[in-house]
DNA sequence: CAAACCCCGGCTTT
DNA sequence: AAAGCCGGGGTTTGTA
């Protein structure tokens, strides 16, 4: 159950913004991977071991027929071990239909004493009567006491305690593993023991491991021996366990265990073994069948293959998340095999499975790649229905790590632009400025100003969303370029009025400055006059500035390049002047009028920062006879004294460039 | 675009 | 089992 609430709250995480948050995100990730399997619930009294099943034995005979019915779907062979397991579990159902009789018939008579303590006998007697009975009661008295955390146990004691409780357990081990209270006695024992002791205890549960990970209570013992058991324990556990896996992973308990064991405790080969017994009883039986192919190359050897292969698959998916458990990393791994194997028929019936829980996805790599491709492969109706379903994790889906990928692509591939604008824009508005200095979510809107510029994307995100192009040319009709064009003009409204209203927050961050360049320095927005009121307001903003902005490093940088009014080309090693009138030596004018003027030129030299904002002015105005100019020569000393400062390269190069 | 920097996961050590 | 080191990958930043 770790599982899955963990995977919402690594989805759902960042509630206001920032990189520190975005980093949270992974940190959720990585506590979840070393996350002690440490699900003992707390009891407060003994009584409470046989109250407390109930609600759970109701749940637990449901899952059983939904295990039995969906197992019959796919070509599993339930008759060999099937049997064992549902003797077990008949087992533990009638222990807990027994303490509910109990109950209910405590409850209707409003019996007398001498009652009571028949019932309370009779109740002991058929305890006793079971497998192991005698063994039980005594141990679980033992455990009371070494369980007991105020005071805490000493030492000494405790170690006593579970040796006599070893002693007496070890014969009858498989008999109390399966049981809701004396599975958790076994629990402990286990987290208080040696490590001889918990080989032993791994030993003696031996061929018991399938049983144990189907049952509600035991899953958490097998857990708990997987991490803290020796190398050689988890091997003998995980070969129990191989070949089974897709039957797990239809049943509630054993989908958990089978989850776990993928994210915490397999490396890269075994996850990948893990994911072929999914494709189907050979692989799922030969360990090595397909070992070192991907899934491709396997496919590629017939059609028949490639049929089966996709039928299991698609069968455990479905399953899965009919189950709800969309979430898990290990379907993601499998669906992202899927994927690659996809034909145009399953494509359809797997976004018809899917479109409602994509959101489900977006947290992991492989999810990630899994909603990406489906994207692209969809149909314009298709996609409709999933950017709908997305529409309720707009921010979430931008701000993740991966999300963000699959918001590009709904960006490169879908036609309808002005659903898709809609869908998304009154939460990017609303958060505009998180979202414009987040990390990941900047850029789905850095592509849509620049394309996939490589300052912003590496190669190998490239490579991944130009496959995803390619794969959308089938269903997507528009240009790339000009869906990129008419997203643009939609958001670009939210641009303007979050610049010209908040750009003193925005200017604030690295991020946000670098932004700011971006949408003014872009030529495919043609409005000038908004153009010109973000320049005003930025003006009007550094006019009544402490100081404080110009200290960032990127301020200046923005604006030295609205100064030059172009793009540094780095392969021609030469500005790139844009033809944008706001921009270049009208800015510059308008700039040095209104923020720096003769009074504060000195100062602005005789800073290490904005000596070099001065340096872009002078290499900006062409008229020579420019008021900037006779002030400059009017501070001729102070430059001259400036430029001794080391550190004012600014003011050196200023001096150099006057000539005095 | 390259150098500096940071973060993560794997591996080794105590 | 926890702490620390190290290498690789990705991000940030500086610089014409």
């Amino acid at each position: 159950m770790g599982s899955s609430q963990n995977s919402t709250k690594r989805f759902s995480n960042n509630a206001d913004s920032i990189n520190k948050k975005a980093k949270g995100a992974n940190g959720e990730v990585i506590k979840r991977t070393k996350k002690e399997p440490e699900p003992e619930p707390e009891l407060s009294a003994s009584e409470d071991l046989n109250s407390s099943s109930s609600s759970s034995a109701a749940e637990e005979s449901s899952s059983e027929d939904d295990l039995d019915s969906s197992a019959s779907e796919d070509e599993l062979d339930h008759s060999s071990d099937a049997q064992d397991n549902d003797d077990n579990d008949k087992d533990s159902l009638s222990d807990d239909k027994e303490s509910v009789q109990n109950s209910c018939s405590e409850q209707k008579k409003e019996s007398s004493k001498e009652q009571h303590a028949e019932q309370r006998r009779l109740l002991q007697e058929r305890k006793l009567q079971r497998k192991s009975g005698f063994e039980i009661q005594h141990i679980k008295s033992l455990w009371e006491r070494v369980r007991v955390k105020n005071p805490p146990v000493p030492k000494e004691i405790r170690d006593k305690l579970c040796d006599e409780i070893w002693k007496h357990s070890k014969d009858v081990l498989k008999d109390l593993v399966l049981k809701h209270d004396a599975s958790r006695v076994v629990q402990t024992l286990v987290k208080f023991s040696s490590k001889e002791r918990r080989n032993a205890i791994v030993e003696e549960l031996k061929s018991h491991y399938y049983e144990l990970a189907t049952s509600s209570y035991g899953k958490y013992l097998l857990v708990k021996l997987l991490h803290y058991g020796s190398k050689e324990s988890k091997e003998l556990i995980l070969g129990e366990l191989h070949g089974k896996l897709r039957k797990l992973m239809r049943n509630k308990e054993g989908a958990y265990v089978v989850e776990d064991l993928f994210t915490l405790y397999s490396n890269a080969e075994q996850k990948k073994q893990m994911i072929r017994e999914f494709w189907g009883s050979e692989y799922a039986v030969f360990q090595d069948s397909g070992k070192g192919q991907s899934i491709i190359e396997v496919c590629e050897e017939s059609a028949d293959k490639r049929n089966v292969i996709a039928r299991n698959l698609f069968g455990t998916i479905k399953a899965s998340v009919e189950k709800g458990s969309t979430g898990f990393q290990i379907l993601h791994a499998a669906m992202k095999e899927y994927v690659q194997i996809i034909n145009a028929d399953e494509t359809r019936e797997f976004i018809d499975l899917l479109h409602e829980q994509f959101a489900e996805l977006i947290h992991t790599p492989e999810g990630c790649e899994v909603a990406c491709t489906l994207i692209a492969k969809a149909t314009a109706k298709e996609r409709r229905l999933i950017v709908r379903s997305m529409k309720e994790h707009v921010i979430n889906l931008l701000k993740n790590e991966y999300g963000n990928l699959v918001a590009i692509t709904l960006f490169l591939t879908v036609d309808d632009t002005v659903s898709l604008a809609k869908s998304f824009g009154n939460d990017v508005n609303e958060q505009f400025i998180g979202l414009v200095i987040d990390k990941y979510s900047r850029r789905p809107f850095l592509y849509l100003l620049n394309g996939l510029d490589g300052r912003y994307f590496s190669p190998c995100v490239q490579k991944d969303l130009k496959r995803y192009i390619e794969l959308s040319k089938e269903t997507s009709k528009k240009s790339l370029e000009l869906r990129r064009t008419e997203l643009l003009e939609k958001f670009s409204p939210v641009f303007y009025k979050n610049i010209i209203e908040n750009n003193a927050v925005i200017l604030q961050e690295n991020v946000g400055c670098q932004f700011i360049s971006e949408v003014l320095m872009n030529t495919d927005l043609k409005d000038e006059e908004k153009r010109s009121e973000m320049v005003q307001a930025i003006i009007e903003v550094l006019k009544n500035d402490d100081g404080a902005l110009l200290e960032k490093p990127f301020t200046v940088r923005l604006l030295r390049s609205l100064i030059q009014g172009g793009k540094w080309d780095n392969n021609e090693k030469k500005l790139v002047k844009l033809e944008i009138p706001s921009l270049g030596e009208n800015f510059s004018t308008k700039f040095y009028k209104e923020v720096v003027g003769s009074e504060k030129l000195t100062q602005w030299v005789e800073n290490s920062n904005t000596s070099f904002i001065i340096v872009a002015l002078y290499e900006s105005f062409n008229d020579k006879k420019h008021k900037f100019f006779k002030d400059l020569k009017f501070i001729k000393k102070e430059i001259k004294e400036a430029s001794k400062d080391e550190d004012n390269k600014g003011a050196q190069l200023l001096l150099k460039l006057c000539g005095f």
